[in-house]
DNA sequence: ACGCGATGTATCGCACCGATACATCTGGAA
DNA sequence: TTCCAGATGTATCGGTGCGATACATCGCGT
């Protein structure tokens, strides 16, 4: 997960972990927090993995002086050529893991870089996930519907308002996705 | 927070772990899954801090016979007296924490078992906190406006949308609650 | 000259999730 | 009547991410 908004985001451009974190709050942040607790131990890992490499900022260590206070200039990370694979790989893959709830804000933040295709069956793969939730929800709904309390009830309705809110907007979007590519249909074969 | 939860939840029956899940996905499902991977782990923990003990279902596991298939009964929770003042104790405390994302549906579904005051504190904590969260999208997206793709755009958008209708059900809820207290108010002293 | 808030890197412990394993019970199709 | 699929039920494992915290530097207003 956050692997894959790291690699779109730089992807964009260079950027050092600070600023990754201000990128991932503004485009992320509806969603998820992304703490620099889990930021840099995964930067590590796509270092390790050859994902991405350091691009010496203005470090400049110089050999001989450090020691104490060894003034320590900032990491920049740059995608290698592995990383742009990689990225391209994981945006072409529009598996039930890329409409879940923590996944799919990320899938749609890079939409702009996939397919029209997979963009399509995301949007859909995500909203039928929602469509079932949302019939889970109401059918539970309205068997325990006398039993809840009212605090409970007002509860479940604003959840089901929001998935309703949630499934209209992802119809749209299919719908403009839809008209952009005519051709393009539900079932393939 | 999941403690919280199973406190709520065994306090008004019994249960054990397979029932405890079904709730929590009918009550909090729209917020949380809280899997199994949690919740036996966290059984555990409670059981032995002396929250909860264990009330013999219909395991009747006699003695002499088992040893291979030991026919395992349901586990079935109660709470003890602790568990039942614990519980008092985490729904009277209203701190930041109680307003945060995944922490406040648990303590709304709780309302009902919850001090007046208490409910509106929390209510309005959450509150100034999603005004907090949306000032800042705003501006940042008011900022970058022009820089944005439109698929990038258009999850801010639904973003902020989202955030303002939480808003708007939450005064509304406000104002229910200052109706049914109408001497109750924002500042004590 | 001082200090405070933003910038910047990093780690630790903990909560939780998703997948998985495995056993039992129940009801309907074969 | 047998068989098997799906619901019920308990449990663990690896991994991801979160919140708190620590610490150092930099730019700026006072």
């Amino acid at each position: 997960m956050l692997e894959l908004a790291v690699l779109g985001l730089l992807h964009e451009a260079p950027l050092h972990g600070y600023e990754l974190r201000q990128r991932l709050k503004a485009t992320l942040g509806a969603f998820r927090a992304f703490s620099y607790g889990s930021l840099y131990p995964t930067l590590r890992r796509m270092k390790d993995a050859g994902w991405i490499a350091e691009d010496e900022g203005d470090a400049t260590v110089v050999a001989g002086a450090p020691a104490l206070t060894g003034r320590r200039g900032k990491v920049v990370y740059k995608l290698t050529a592995e990383g742009k694979e990689r990225f391209t790989e994981l945006l072409a893959e529009a598996g039930p893991s890329s409409w879940e709830d923590e996944t799919f804000g990320v899938h749609f933040a890079f939409f702009s870089k996939t397919d029209p295709d997979v963009r399509v069956r995301i949007l859909e793969g995500r909203r039928s996930r929602l469509e079932e939730r949302r019939e889970g929800a109401r059918s539970r709904l309205a068997r325990t519907r006398g039993r809840l309390d009212s605090y409970t009830l007002q509860l479940q309705e604003h959840g089901l308002d929001s998935v309703d809110r949630e499934v209209r907007w992802l119809t749209e979007l299919i719908e403009t996705e839809r008209k952009k590519r005519p051709d393009a249909h539900t079932e393939p074969r």
